[in-house]
RNA sequence: GGAGCGGUGGCCGAGUGGACGAAGGCAACGGUCUUGAAAACCGUCGACCCGCAAGGGUCCGUGGGUUCGAAUCCCACCCGCUCCGCCA
């Protein structure tokens, strides 16, 4: 399965790789060789084709003369039919063979980037939508007080022995860490059950999952593979939710389909050796709560990328952070995203906008990865009758962080420092906590 | 790990090596009937490629093979299910 649409590239193709290159110059490349692969592949498989109706004829006429008791004939026809059977194999191996580059060259092209989205070569061109709930001048000297040394004074990680048991840039939480991390999933969860149908998919799972999402064939380094049995740890919940409906045919009228899931995820990080080290910036494996639709279109689809955003808004305001929202610019986009906004939350103690959540409409770029269609609804015309269109279309895929909490935590700890050293508990996580309204030295 | 069974159109499900892709049912759509609906009845009802069109071709898990001709026979692989064993 390709991603791009074969025949939207064969019918705009400068549109397409003018949307393309919109992410770095070059990026088109592999569409423009796509387009002569096209071209020649449906030339041979036409050929090929007009050679196989050939011998189908001469079949057809070989079992009546054969009825016929004409044997002779039937004879001759047969030797000719075994001719044209040698041009029909070369024909149909040239055929195959450029099918198969023209999917293996279309893996490997990224989406193309939305309209809406900002022009721009990398993170310094994201846009910068709204900044909510920040005032520079209002931090006190408490909180400028990283995370890992508010964990270290409240006892929350245990970063040492992590390592020892897993490695660097694996996390461990212990005592009102764990407890804070598990109080703020379940707010989260809990927060969108109203319209999310709560999963708990598998994190292990098939290459065919991996690549319907774009995660591989292009990013394999980034992810750990259980050579033995062949099976991803999944990045992102995204990978599993994304082929809930693999290989289905969706009603329009049942959508959006949405789901919301809580895992871990599990990340090689290979080429950010080196980099945020210190604390739970980032980590090899860390727990996110994602939600994902399945719309049946672009109009719908955006409503749902609005809806995920306001939701994953929510969540930060009730945690009382300071967060801002930026449109990622063409250069920035992630593969498979037509457009992304993310959310960073502010951390005081480290001073950084930290990356809590990521909200990507993706257009129908995993959705045709994955074969997941919608029989579209029924259109009713001027005088009333209803008609279904024909055929289906391509879904169109949405989803997000609800939030990812290592960082979420980070910002929380730092955020509600007091002076006297203790974290606040917020109102919206007391009842995940037992009541307590405040998280102090063991 | 051992033994067995199976993968056919939106769904269920038939299918003899030779008549277009494939019976039948369900669903869907159009119509008749009805105040409207249901029921009943009639009709339509896969995707893709080449072609202005007529028309032709491909596709019955995937890939090979046998054959003049394969959904149908053979081989390999993938996936699923059942039973047994082991185990949280």
């Amino acid at each position: 399965m390709a991603m791009l649409d074969l025949r939207r590239i064969r019918t705009e193709p400068e549109a397409v790789i003018a949307a393309l290159d919109r992410r770095g110059p070059g990026t088109s490349d592999p569409v423009k060789r796509v387009i002569e692969l096209d071209a020649a592949h449906r030339r041979v498989g036409a050929e090929r084709d007009e050679v196989r109706g050939r011998i189908k004829s001469l079949s057809k006429e070989v079992g009546r003369l054969r009825g016929q008791g004409r044997t002779d004939e039937a004879e001759a026809l047969m030797a000719e039919s075994r001719a044209l059977g040698e041009r029909e194999k070369e024909l149909a191996a040239e055929a195959d063979r450029l099918a198969e580059e023209i999917r293996s060259t279309l893996l490997v092209v990224p989406n193309t980037p939305s309209d809406d989205a900002p022009d721009g070569a990398g993170d310094a061109d994201n846009v910068v939508l709204r900044t909510e709930g920040y005032d520079p001048d209002a931090y006190g000297p408490h909180q400028r007080v990283p995370h890992w040394e508010i964990g270290e004074q409240l006892g929350l990680f245990d970063f040492e022995r992590a390592a020892k048991i897993s490695g660097s840039m694996f996390v461990m939480y212990r005592g009102w860490g764990a407890r804070l991390l598990r109080a703020m999933v379940q707010l989260s969860l809990d927060r969108n059950a109203d319209a999310y149908v709560e999963v708990r998919p598998p994190t292990l799972v098939r290459t065919e999952t991996m690549v319907s999402t774009g995660h591989l064939p292009k990013f394999a380094d980034d992810a750990y593979h259980v050579e033995r049995d062949d099976l991803w740890a999944i990045p992102t919940a995204e990978v599993p939710l994304t082929s809930l409906h693999r290989d289905e045919i969706l009603d329009a009228g049942d959508l959006p389909l949405r789901y919301c899931a809580y895992t871990s995820c599990y990340r090689r990080e290979a080429g950010a050796a080196g980099k945020d080290t210190r604390g739970l910036l980032r980590a090899h494996e860390f727990d996110k709560v994602e939600l994902l639709a399945v719309a049946a279109d672009a109009e719908q689809a955006i409503a749902c990328q609005e809806d995920v955003l306001a939701r994953s808004e929510g969540l930060l305001r009730d945690l009382g952070l300071a967060y801002r929202v930026v449109d990622l610019c063409a250069g920035d986009l992630g593969a498979s995203a037509a457009r992304t906004w993310d959310l960073e939350a502010y951390a005081p103690g480290v001073d950084q906008w930290l990356e809590v959540s990521s909200v990507s409409w993706f257009g129908d770029y995993q959705a045709r990865r994955a074969n997941i269609r919608v029989r579209p609804a029924p259109e009713v015309g001027p005088d009333g009758t209803a008609t279904r269109p024909k055929g289906t279309v391509v879904a169109h895929t949405v989803n997000g962080s609800a939030m990812g909490w290592p960082r979420t935590v980070a910002a929380y700890l730092e955020t509600h420092r007091q002076p006297d050293g203790s974290v606040a508990v917020v109102e919206a996580l007391r009842p995940y906590l037992g009541g307590a309204v405040a998280i102090t030295p063991p």
